[in-house]
DNA sequence: CGATTCTTTGAAAACAGTCAATCTGTGTGG
DNA sequence: CCACACAGATTGACTGTTTTCAAAGAATCG
């Protein structure tokens, strides 16, 4: 199945849309495919497209001042993946994205999405509700950061994302909680024996 | 000075609004006094309005199982306040709000606030510009929480808001931080010593 | 002033990080 | 198709940090 038809499948069970209107989306839309390991957004550059997963798995993370990793995002197919600041302010990303599977993209411009936004009003809502989503997201994510212990944090990003803590190496998920590799092995081990 | 009039001068930098436009804003507000301690929004209740703090601070935290309160925001003047997953969801919150000091907010139901962001586009994409800008702070106060020590968070809270830090209690912010006021307590004398 | 809230300190225990080594499984090149 | 390299996971010993519990000192408010 080509990509888009995979998106459109996605889009029409939560959007309703006609035709005319999947046809432009379709037709402001780039079709991309990152190998493993390959960059999609480099440090520096800016992030000025929202980007739809259709296949593959890509994280977005940052790499500090003494050379340690650290993941923020993980977007399997279905996801949207960008850096917002950078995409909001025109700066330059602090992060990177890369693919951690073979992956195929879809990829509009800033300025077609606003534009297609402007057309399709119900579209423009149906991303904005993505975005709140994301928002309680990471709301719920700072709560679990300040309130649980590094094995409540595991238990519940297993809860929450059981489709991607299997997809990705244990070290990646210790970035993305905050806690060594070390520590989260055995904090596991720990509580898989009881 | 009148609440509103003060929001109008706020609102004015930012936005370019009409007189029409901001006697509309103005009709649908309301205006409320919060007495110190007094709750803004309990647990269980829905966070059904937009409410911008004119004069004091408020905070937004919860109670877990066990008793503790882990705070998730501050709120002093010239800043929005609510629930975000209960105004969006229509959910009873989990969270509570309650004034750290005497404060004085304007409030706008989800009603008006849908319905002045229908009629006045401009004061809509300021809404937004605001909703983008927080999600921009999420963003960085959970890479600030997996990648940096308690020493360097407690720096980085007092340096991102200066405004803040010394009008609430240590444990307060060590609350914010996600560590015990006792370690905030030891970090801080720790480098103030140096 | 007395009561409450806030901050600090000490000592012990729990927890997490570091460094170094080993073990496992996978995949690629010869 | 095998061998070897490589990425990932685990373990041990040690160090350093944070929590916990208990108590006391400082500051603030009515």
């Amino acid at each position: 199945m080509q990509l888009f038809e995979i998106f459109r499948k996605y889009l029409q069970e939560k959007v309703e849309l006609t035709d005319a209107q999947l046809d432009l989306i379709r037709s402001t839309s780039k079709e991309r495919k990152i190998a493993k390991r390959e960059f999609y957004l480099r440090e520096g550059e800016i992030s000025g497209h929202n980007t739809f997963v259709v296949k593959g798995l890509l994280r977005l993370y940052r790499i500090d001042e003494d050379g340690n990793e650290h993941i923020m995002r993980f977007a399997p197919e279905n996801w949207w993946i960008s850096d917002r600041e950078s995409y909001n302010t025109g700066e330059p990303s602090k992060f990177i994205i890369d693919a951690l599977e073979k992956s195929e993209v879809l990829i509009w411009t800033k300025e077609d999405s606003e534009f297609v936004y402007g057309e399709i009003p119900a579209f423009r809502a149906f991303g904005e509700g993505l975005f709140v989503e994301s928002f309680i997201a990471y709301h719920n994510r700072i709560y679990n950061s300040i309130s649980s212990t590094a094995e409540e944090k595991y238990k519940n990003f297993v809860k929450t994302y059981p489709d991607i803590f299997n997809r990705v190496p244990l070290h990646m998920v210790a970035s993305y909680l905050g806690v060594t590799r070390e520590t989260l092995s055995r904090v596991r081990r720990h509580f898989t024996l009881k």
